[in-house]
DNA sequence: TTCTATACCTGAGAT
DNA sequence: GATCTCAGGTATAGA
């Protein structure tokens, strides 16, 4: 359940990133939110917008609505975090529950940060999590040299794409995935392909086989 | 979830009550409080003294210790009164939780101000509450014919007893149901009895039709 | 025991 | 005005 780090993510987690261009990294936003004060506090939680989480993040209908889903989302180091996604019938709200806290602890983010949410165009399973300080300019194309001036997230240092020989984001079997996060999948997801480092070591697996970073069953 | 009322009873609305006889309605006293300003407070819960709640509304073994129940209660008006009741582990306290508020707020309650339960003699699951200002006399014998010198809910209107067919507070089936709020009640309860107005159209449900008031599941 | 997680709930504001 | 959203809560179990 702890985020996992490989020793490669690690070396480049020295490499601060400057020039921000989704294209170029074959990301695109999906969307951003600025963070309540309730988002970074004691309920552990960050609210997603509904427009945004349904557009996005559909939830399966029948029981995983319940018990919600693994979503797994890559940093700016390539350390990979997993949130569990559900939806809250009381409030009829979409929430980020486990594992949230401590992603906002890590990167110190306070009320009016700005998260953002992107996934691969190529590969829109594997989804991305960006964060930026409070008033710092959203595109990146500032040039201000400033920490405070950019995303962390958003964009990846270039050796990252080399890490990915898969998908890290899919359903279950038996399920055949068709669509996800408002995307035709039929032709990105090839169920038999494990992610894996250049080193032949499986990077995102920590579990078992079939425990996915998109996990239809929550447990 | 919504407090439902029947056009009947808007109608006694209008019928301010003067005299207060209980026997003459066949209901009894459960108990009453002085409301604290917690209880009409933001903590949106009312604070069952344990005695009371242990004699009136003793809380069934099992999951439903954990989940509460829904009771209902009659105001007034006839307006029918729905509130989450459950207890409260870490302060050891049984409480009214959801559907409180709305009373507090309609009733404009105040802190000193006294609530009344009762209980229909005949039909133990019958529940009523009522209200009075804080200083007001309790036994409504002193005819000072001041709004606040009065219950409210503690008498009814005398057309009010149309109003049900049958109990309108009962566990789901299919338990059957042997005693409930320190009364036998064998010879009183029908499950296949829905509560409903005059007029045929069912005035308490609001739900699927196994949403009872006394429902020993919540959801 | 403290912290986290889950699943409730409500009021205020927007639509 | 009624409905929907969601920020900010609570209760409670489990790690």
């Amino acid at each position: 359940m702890e985020p996992t780090q490989s020793s490669l993510s690690s070396n480049l987690h020295n490499h601060p990133s400057h020039s921000f261009n989704p294209d170029e990294y074959q990301r695109e936003a999906m969307f951003e939110k600025p963070l309540t004060p309730s988002d970074v506090g004691k309920l552990n939680r960050l609210v997603i917008p509904k427009l945004h989480a349904e557009k996005h993040f559909p939830l399966p209908a029948g029981d995983s609505l319940h018990k919600g889903l693994l979503l797994s989302f890559e940093d700016e180091t390539g350390k990979c975090w997993r949130f569990r996604y559900s939806y809250w019938n009381s409030s009829q709200s979409y929430v980020l529950t486990k594992g949230w806290s401590r992603y906002v602890k890590e990167k110190q983010l306070d009320a009016g940060d700005v998260i953002l949410f992107q996934r691969h165009r190529l590969d829109a399973l594997r989804l991305f999590i960006g964060w930026r300080r409070r008033g710092a300019a959203a595109d990146g194309s500032g040039g201000r040299g400033l920490y405070q001036g950019q995303w962390h997230g958003a964009n990846v240092p270039y050796q990252h794409d080399f890490l990915h020989a898969g998908s890290m984001a899919q359903y279950e079997a038996p399920k055949r995935l068709l669509r996800l996060f408002g995307v035709n999948l039929e032709c990105q997801v090839d169920d038999s392909t494990e992610p894996s480092t250049p080193d032949g070591s499986s990077l995102w697996s920590q579990g078992p086989p079939t425990h996915h970073f998109y996990s239809q069953s929550y447990t």
